[in-house]
DNA sequence: AGCCATGGTGACAGTAGCTGACAATATGCT
DNA sequence: AGCATATTGTCAGCTACTGTCACCATGGCT
């Protein structure tokens, strides 16, 4: 039954989530996945590229975002400003997803191969940062550069931030730009 | 025949580079590698965890020159100074390894499962220089970080350093720095 | 109402990556 | 020679993932 679609892959998306939480990613098959959800191990296949990628299916919209928010930055910001104006405008959205990114990252760190996926995905996420950056003007070569610099404050900041709850993003990157102009001094 | 051990990983290795060339990743199977060093498939599965690993065999051993290299710095030296020196002193290596890791770089830029794993290689060696860098007395937070912007410096610095063979590493590792400083800034 | 195009799905078969268990054989030491 | 150890071969098996085709629900058109 052909349904919307969209209801499948939801599920899908919750059955993948509920089984990695009980059984851990190994010992979860597609088809239990699929089974949970109700539909068939074929159609699990067809919702997500493979048996990772189903744990990662809001990613897009947030890099998307993200570049959205490089672009549209005041063009007379420099490159690294750009980037931590676009991070901060992140951070309401980031607050929604708080409560179900805390149990997927559970997972994730005690799986290495979720861990290599994570990795892909930053890495889509600075290249679409550099794109952005490009968009504004920046030199082929330094766009990367900066966006990679850029990703590794961003994750900094959002480590203290995720810790210490009584923080505020905007503070917290506040602080990692102090810390990288130390180490670049 | 269990002549050597190290004989048949070598075999395996040349022969996985071959075949990758030849048809590609994808198109290459366990089976055919194994054939072609003489060993069984089973045995190829116990020189490498997977197919991916044949083809970065030589990794760990340039991680722990540079992490030794970190550690073994003047102790006066900052940590982003510390890992300058450790990249500095990894030129003769990198030039020894050139002519392997040309070729093996259009294989890995044609199949997405492989900068993958290239993605995974890299995340190790950059907590191998955060572990070096506490090591050196440097904290637990910012080691990570200072690793993350090092080895993006240094990737940086490699880039400018391949395509351009006029150019030392050195040379190009302070053109780097003084990118970093610009977006620091 | 009937019809058709579209798209999501089930069913089935098949390939290949990867693992566990056990037997067989070569190597080094005594 | 004899023994311990390391490496490999053999076999069986699971599961991730894919191609193909038929099926059926939905929405628009006449």
């Amino acid at each position: 039954m052909p349904r919307s679609g969209a209801e499948a892959r939801r599920r899908l998306q919750q059955a993948t989530l509920e089984l990695f939480q009980q059984k851990g990613f190994d010992a979860t098959t597609a088809a239990e996945i699929a089974e949970r959800a109700g539909v068939t191990e074929r159609t699990f296949f067809r919702h997500f590229a493979d048996k990772r990628e189903a744990l990662f299916d809001g990613e897009a919209a947030f890099r998307e975002a993200l570049a959205r928010a490089v672009v549209s930055a005041p063009p007379d910001m420099s490159p690294m400003d750009a980037l931590l104006h676009a991070f901060r405008s992140a951070e309401p959205l980031l607050e929604k997803n708080r409560p179900f990114t805390e149990p997927r990252q559970k997972i994730i760190d005690a799986t290495p191969a979720l861990q290599e996926r994570v990795l892909t995905k930053t890495a889509g996420l600075i290249a679409a940062l550099g794109d952005a950056l490009r968009q504004r003007g920046v030199e082929e070569d330094t766009s990367t550069f900066a966006a990679q610099i850029g990703m590794a404050t961003l994750s900094y900041a959002t480590h203290a931030w995720l810790a210490d709850p009584t923080l505020t993003l905007a503070a917290s990157l506040v602080k990692a730009q102090a810390a990288l102009r130390r180490f670049s001094s």
